[in-house]
DNA sequence: AGCACGCCGACT
DNA sequence: GTCGGCGTGCTC
């Protein structure tokens, strides 16, 4: 008899001890009997000796793997991040698998026949309701749907549930499956197309090129020590991508069993992105990215595990990606926000890649133009070994950037009157001078991008009679206006309803529509510069077609002259003909309520920077603002990191900000009709720490404390929130409380919930 | 998280 | 009287 260890995928921070009569290795998955439902749950350890246990064991149910899915390493890397990033080691097991296993679904609700029905149904008592909820027949989100019944609700006495009408047949839960069904344009044709022709030669290597390597490969790829990370800080176009390549060489040279894992931040997974590497080593490279179908990611994983592929490149997830002689590890842009999981499991596939490279010895490289401040600190310390490419490889002078001063703006809102809506033009919030440019740039046959900071058409739709914007039923922030005027979205939950049901139908020109986004931004191009093909990029107009990639190809092959878009646009692609880059609303950047403003304004005037004068012809920047003096911007102008550097420095460290110090944000919070309830646990859990503080000696004295507190968006999704955060130089004292603070609240009863976010990214 | 047990309001 | 709402507690 063995008694096995066994992690299973509950929110209790603990193993569970089953009984088997075989001995099985840590890593394999079996069917366990849980209180009365059946889990699969992970061998983590096991033993022919009887635990002193009062439970009485079960036996396992099934064994599912005749080998390990988790390697030891993989093991030791999932009990550190439940430890670090204080989640449950079963449910952290089950993150760090392909998402295949993993339903992700998104509900939506649909009439039934019976449904039906009863909307055509005159005599239904139902009726009414029914034909409320689906004024058209399609279905619905949940968000809608739940919004719909409130507002039904309001006037009226009857207590229908969506449950209840679920029950009675007149509806159904329609799970749509958004991991399926999408077609991925990405990957294979592109990968095809790379593969079929003639593998391309590296070219020489730049003497700066040359040293970078040359420090890697002779520290070798293989260190009993552990920890060798590089922070591989280069600037735009200087190659880092030549060094990677190189790197891989080399230990494909070394040993062709080797392996290489490289992340890239989602967007940057664009078929240029892969085929430049499988163009150098055709047939070895395997893909994984988020459009593609579980089970052709699923193959590209397998065929990395039994060591068919030597490359994988993927986003942050790939992380996890089991590897039978993995020798290098590559984090490409690692300054790159999307590396940032904010749901569940919330790691940093950066942090943990380089956690992954000392667990299994081998080195790992961070490459980026603008380093994050947290791994810049690290190189500074010594912990990472500084690496940089201070020049271009095509010795290209860096793109000129000009600011332009605009006026105080006067206020962009516009009527928003029935017969025109979206067609008059009264103030462009774009300047002359960079209209100007765009039409002299076309007029070269050139190409540019312009940037903006929000989806959409028009920032929000403002009601004259109520002063107020219209908002969203669930969250606590005003409706973003899209289609040309016509529908209301909110960016936070499914929201979605037309202008024409949200306000009374006379009353169009008691509103105006106030700011604009990139949807808007579109017309206005079309309109001030005749003539051009412009092509709109934001999550938007890509997730419709599913289409980034053909546009970015027809954009490289020169079938559009213009790309507008947001910031998703600044992001690593490589186009030889852009030379004009216009940045429209950096200051909106650079205000937000956010310690990292400063560092995100300076990465996007540098990034996008970066993608101008690529090709043979120099590149220009324009960028729209009205604080041409801030530090950030300036440092921006000259593209000097360390410029930036030392202005942020100062001010993270006045405040003690990351990198000086470490955060855990603590989210609480319950349905917002049960707000009195959230409010009544924050008490508890103000009063806890006071408790703590005074119980503890001082054994805290470093930590600071902020909260709990009303976040800026106090409601999202229907649910109140309130949010504690813990900010500390040593680690310890920070981990001890967030783990403290977890065991006293973790198991919140009824509605209330919490959430952590280790290393937050975001404070909203 | 599920899932069941258990205690209160509105219906045949 | 019960059906079903949800609040509470447990899972080797």
């Amino acid at each position: 008899m063995y008694y096995l260890d066994v992690a299973v995928p509950v929110v209790l921070d603990q193993t569970f001890t089953y009984t088997s009569n075989a001995a099985l290795m840590a890593g394999v998955r079996v069917k366990v009997s849980f209180g009365r439902q059946t889990l699969v749950g992970v061998v983590v350890g096991s033993s022919p000796i009887a635990p002193q246990s009062k439970f009485e064991l079960k036996p396992i149910l099934e064994i599912i793997d005749t080998e390990p899915v988790y390697s030891t390493v993989l093991l030791e890397l999932g009990r550190w991040l439940s430890s670090y990033y204080l989640h449950p080691i079963g449910e952290v097991l089950k993150s760090m698998l392909p998402v295949s296993l993993v339903k992700k679904q998104k509900t939506r609700f649909q009439l039934t026949p019976m449904g039906h029905d009863i909307w055509n149904d005159q005599n239904h008592s139902l009726q009414p309701l029914i034909r409320f909820l689906w004024t058209r027949r399609t279905p619905y989100n949940q968000a809608t749907i739940k919004a719909k019944l409130a507002k039904w609700q309001e006037d009226k006495a009857d207590k229908v549930t969506l449950k209840r009408l679920e029950k009675d047949g007149f509806i159904v839960k329609e799970a749509i499956d958004n991991t399926h069904g999408r077609d991925s344009l990405w990957s294979e044709k592109a990968i095809e197309q790379a593969e079929a022709q003639v593998p391309n030669r590296a070219p020489d290597l730049t003497p700066d090129q040359i040293t970078v390597t040359n420090a890697i490969i002779a520290n070798g790829f293989h260190s009993e020590e552990g920890r060798k990370a590089y922070l591989l800080h280069g600037v735009t176009g200087a190659g880092k991508t030549e060094v990677y390549l190189k790197l891989i060489s080399e230990a494909l040279r070394l040993d062709p069993k080797n392996q290489v894992m490289v992340l890239v931040p989602e967007i940057a997974l664009t078929p240029q992105m892969t085929r430049v590497f499988s163009a150098r080593f055709p047939g070895q490279v395997a893909v994984v990215h988020s459009a593609m179908a579980p089970a052709e990611r699923w193959q590209e994983l397998q065929s990395v595990r039994q060591n068919q592929k030597q490359i994988l490149i993927g986003p942050r997830s790939a992380v996890f990606a089991a590897f039978e002689q993995l020798c290098l590890l590559v984090v490409d842009e690692e300054h790159d926000s999307s590396y940032k999981q904010t749901t569940g499991l919330t790691y940093n596939g950066r942090d943990v890649a380089v956690m992954r490279g000392h667990l299994e010895r081998k080195p790992v490289v961070l490459g980026s133009a603008t380093p994050s401040m947290e791994s810049y600190a690290n190189a500074s310390q010594g912990k990472y070994l500084l690496l940089e490419l201070l020049e271009r490889a095509n010795r290209k002078a860096m793109p000129a950037i000009q600011f332009i001063t605009t006026d105080v703006k006067k206020g962009f809102a516009r009527k928003l009157a029935t017969g025109q809506r979206g067609m008059a033009v009264i103030d462009l919030p774009i300047d002359d001078r960079i209209l100007t440019a765009l039409r002299e740039n076309l007029a070269q046959g050139k190409q540019a991008m312009v940037l903006v900071n929000r989806r959409g058409y028009a920032y929000y739709l403002f009601s004259i009679r109520d002063r107020k914007a219209v908002s969203c039923p669930n969250c606590s922030i005003s409706l973003t206006v899209h289609e040309r005027s016509t529908v209301l979205r909110c960016h936070y939950c499914d929201f979605q309803k037309s202008v024409d049901k949200m306000i009374p139908p006379d009353s169009a020109d008691a509103y105006v529509l106030v700011g604009y986004g990139s949807e808007q931004m579109e017309h206005f191009l079309k309109e001030g510069v005749p003539g051009a093909r412009i092509q709109r990029v934001d999550s938007d107009s890509v997730q419709q077609r599913d289409s980034l990639p053909q546009i970015l190809d027809e954009f490289r092959e020169g079938e559009i002259d213009i790309l507008v878009g947001t910031q998703m646009l600044a992001k690593g692609h490589d186009f030889a003909k852009v030379t004009l880059i216009c940045i429209l609303e950096i200051d909106q950047t650079l205000n937000l309520p956010d310690f990292r403003a400063g560092e995100r304004t300076f990465q996007l005037m540098v990034q996008a920077a970066g993608r101008a004068g690529r090709g043979e012809w120099s590149g220009h920047v324009m960028i729209q603002t009205q604080r041409e003096d801030h530090p950030v911007l300036k440092a921006g102008l000259n593209q000097s990191y360390s410029e930036f550097w030392q202005d942020q420095v100062q001010f993270r460290k006045a405040h003690n900000y990351p990198p000086f110090s470490r955060m855990i944000v603590f989210e609480f919070s319950s349905s917002s009709s049960k707000r009195d309830r959230l409010t009544k646990w924050m008490v508890e859990v103000e009063n806890w720490i006071t408790q703590k503080m005074k119980s503890s000696e001082g054994r805290y004295a470093q930590l600071s404390i902020m909260g709990p507190s009303v976040p800026p968006l106090e409601t999202i999704r229907g649910r109140s929130r309130r949010t504690l955060l813990l900010m500390a130089t040593d680690r310890r004292q920070l981990w001890g409380f967030a783990k403290d603070v977890m065991t006293a609240f973790n198991a919140p009863t009824g509605d209330l919930r919490i959430r952590v976010d280790v290393d937050p990214q975001s404070l909203m």
